[in-house]
DNA sequence: GTAACTGTAACAATTATAATTACATTAGAA
DNA sequence: TTCTAATGTAATTATAATTGTTACAGTTAC
């Protein structure tokens, strides 16, 4: 099958990194520091953030991102979404015989099936409850 | 994230294939032409298949392959399992960021929870279920 | 007006996937 | 026993997908 590209990760990620900084705003430079990427790879997503609603960002100098809304309102099915949406279903070539004419067809609904389950449990998780999980294992390490 | 393969598609496709002769040894060859796709990579799979009991193959003149066991014993788990396992991992950087220096093992965790109800959901086809479906399709396609 | 940003398109580099070639091995049949 | 048709698999090449890079237009703060 295809599989979910990075771009889901990186979202996650850079919306995590977000929360830290509730007050000033994050450039793509920064961003792209911590999470060992290009710049404009960060701006690219976030791009794709911003259109749908989840951050805000300011062009010119002190510019940069923000969230705009709760993390607590951001679940993992939100980001997958957008960022990896069919992902999960396999290339499949046409088939000549006429019994496997329709395979791409057949495979191509379970795959459907199968993602609406993936975003059922995703549905449980939200872009702070991971920030809690990460923040907890930190105190952990530290200790 | 990173997505499924093909080899699962074409796995599922082989086996199809296999159910509809049931007497006589299909040839990489015939099953090739039939999926569009090289003689080497099928055979690279259904060896994959053959080692994990699902089919028998023979070398030599009038040699090819044949399922071992009935279609109905197969899942779509099994498949999955064999061809594509921890696809659906998305790749994540490391960070270098105290926050978010776990993020990697974090989205593995849930990955991993996710793969599972992929896998109780592919639990309930049979390989024999998709050759049913298959067939049905091929009649309605005919009247 | 200049420096520090985002937004995006175009292109280059890298990596992953698939095809191809090559050849050793096996089995059936003349 | 030799020829032909097949699998098994490694190595290489080609293609496709992903990611990085460059370039530059537009914005904003100072």
């Amino acid at each position: 099958m295809i599989m979910m590209n990075s771009d889901f990760a990186l979202a996650v990620h850079s919306l995590v990194l977000l929360i830290y900084s509730p007050e000033r705003m994050e450039t793509s430079k920064s961003m792209a520091e911590s999470m060992k990427v290009h710049p404009v790879r960060v701006r690219k997503i976030l791009s794709l953030l911003r259109k749908n609603g989840y951050i805000e960002s300011k062009e010119g100098a002190k510019g940069g991102f923000i969230l705009k809304i709760s993390a607590d309102k951001i679940s993992l099915k939100d980001i997958y979404r957008l960022t990896s949406k069919n992902t999960l279903k396999p290339k499949c070539h046409s088939c000549n015989c006429e019994i496997g004419a329709n395979i791409e067809d057949v495979l191509d609904v379970i795959f459907y099936k199968a993602e609406e389950r993936v975003g059922e449990f995703l549905e449980e998780y939200t872009i702070q409850d991971i920030f809690n999980i990460l923040k907890k294992r930190c105190k952990e390490n530290r200790s």
